[in-house]
RNA sequence: GCGGGCGUCGCCAAGUGGUUAAGGCAGCGGUUUGUGGUACCGCCAUUCGGGGGUUCAAGUCCCCUCGUUCGCCCCA
């Protein structure tokens, strides 16, 4: 086969799922708009080294998934695996946290992971993302997470379940890390191999192992909450009652925890369970040290993103398509002056704010007519020779199909009636 | 990166070694040379993701490759 093909793990969006696509971002616009947050746009690759210093050296992201590469002037970039690195880098770069006070910043974009495609999860995606930044109150925490449901919400998606832990600051991970590891270390034979390696380089994450012996061990094991400090404590205390008096319901998931380095305290995620392995919609949580890391001012921060990909596959499931609004006026002509004619009528329409469809083909009235019936207009609107030299057309309303003539001249004159019938 | 499934027309899909690759939807044309929605008729894959091999004979068996899908890893 000759024929180019998208490269894997990339895949177009035809015009039949668009309106899923809108769908998602009109209402995150409006929900993020109304709730005083900005949108920012960042580049789609970055120094290789943003990345490596975010999220971490040692993370599978930054390690092995990064499509990173050479440019003709020797630099090395990457194209963004995610969104935050960026917009804290524009922050810092642009000094935008000099005049103090809370920067609430969205985005949506591609971004690229070199992984091994599965449904749900592909090279080249896209995440919608937020970022607030320059609060450790509880209640941005609170008021990013509202935001995000807010926006799950509009889009009409259900069922989904809400999980939420906190992983403490660096000092009770350090000491929870150390138990964990004391706890397991005995145990190690028994774990998946995995988890085996796992307990030199991330302990943490064999929490969530889906392997079921490993989570049977992990069932006596310690818990990050019995090691987070009292202010640690009291934080996240503070955090669910204050999601409780929002009635946002979620469940505490001790296990969770999360991929990137630079996350602490709270930590959440949303999953629906009709995504198969790649259940997580959204996922996010606090990332008090990333700033002064990336060599900005010492600000706290919470942030989460969400992937477009796995909420339009839900909305797909929930099949309530929004795409196809019907055109108003079909407009079939045939004959030189008659098709000129008609694309004038066309332009006018439209001017006027009508939807109006021009056919194109030059065939027989017959199959004109055939394809206006198909595209659910309301009326047709037909120019032939002999309207073409009376300059006149003729009207055709297609349930009733009253027809009546029309002179071209006027026809801005029975704008103000086809209106009133059209939204009848 | 690892393991399993799948790959026949734009879409759905029969076919499981014998040869002319069913059928449905969509599309196009006609019955209906300027009037649609129904009905009927016709057309629509020298070819079965690609390449190689086995065989007298392959969409059907084998190998490789590409893609896809499910899971692992990881993550949105």
């Amino acid at each position: 086969m000759a024929t180019i093909q998208v490269s894997r793990g990339t895949r177009d969006i035809l015009p039949s799922e668009v309106s899923y696509w809108q769908l998602i971002e009109r209402s995150a616009r409006e929900i993020l708009d109304r709730a005083g947050v900005s949108e920012i746009r960042t580049p789609i690759f970055e120094q290789t080294e943003l990345f490596a210093r975010g999220m971490g050296e040692a993370t599978d992201v930054v390690s092995k998934e990064m499509y990173s590469f050479t440019d003709r002037g020797d630099r090395g970039l990457t194209l963004r695996p995610e969104g935050t690195a960026g917009v804290v880098r524009s922050l810092i770069e642009n000094n935008l946290m000099a005049q103090g006070g809370v920067q609430r910043l969205w985005y949506v974009g591609p971004m690229f992971r070199y992984e091994r495609p599965q449904a749900g999860r592909q090279r080249q995606f896209h995440q919608l993302g937020l970022e607030m930044l320059g609060s450790a109150d509880p209640r941005a925490d609170v008021e990013a997470i509202a935001i995000a449901t807010d926006i799950l919400k509009a889009i009409g998606l259900k069922d989904l379940t809400f999980d939420l832990n906190s992983i403490g600051d660096t000092t009770d991970r350090a000491q929870f890390r150390e138990a964990l590891v004391a706890y397991l270390t005995p145990y190690k034979s028994d774990l998946d191999p995995d988890s085996q390696d796992r307990l030199t380089r991330n302990p943490l994450r064999i929490l969530d192992s889906k392997d079921k012996n490993t989570q049977k061990i992990l069932d006596s094991a310690p818990s990050i909450l019995d090691h987070l400090s009292d202010a640690s404590k009291a934080r996240f205390d503070r955090v669910q009652q204050l999601l409780a008096d929002l009635s946002i319901a979620c469940q505490v998931n001790p296990r969770l925890v999360r991929g990137l380095d630079y996350y602490s305290h709270t930590v959440f995620e949303i999953q629906s369970a009709d995504l198969g392995a790649q259940a997580t919609v959204c996922a996010g949580g606090r990332y008090d040290g990333l700033v002064t890391e990336l060599g900005g001012p010492e600000t706290p921060a919470i942030g989460w993103a969400m992937g477009l990909e796995r909420l339009v596959i839900l909305l797909q499931k929930l099949g309530n398509d929004t795409s196809v609004t019907p055109v108003d006026f079909y407009v079939i002509s045939k004959g030189v002056v008659a098709e000129s004619q008609a694309l004038k009528l066309v332009q006018q329409l439209r001017q006027a704010g009508f939807k109006a469809e021009l056919d194109l083909s030059g065939s027989a009235f017959g199959k004109q007519f055939k394809r206006a019936d198909r595209s659910a207009a309301a009326a047709c609107l037909i120019l032939g020779d002999a309207e073409a030299e009376k300059g006149t057309a003729q009207l055709k309303w297609l349930a009733s199909g009253d027809q009546s003539e029309l002179v071209q001249s006027e026809l801005a004159s029975h704008f103000e009636a086809w209106r009133a019938v059209l939204q009848g």
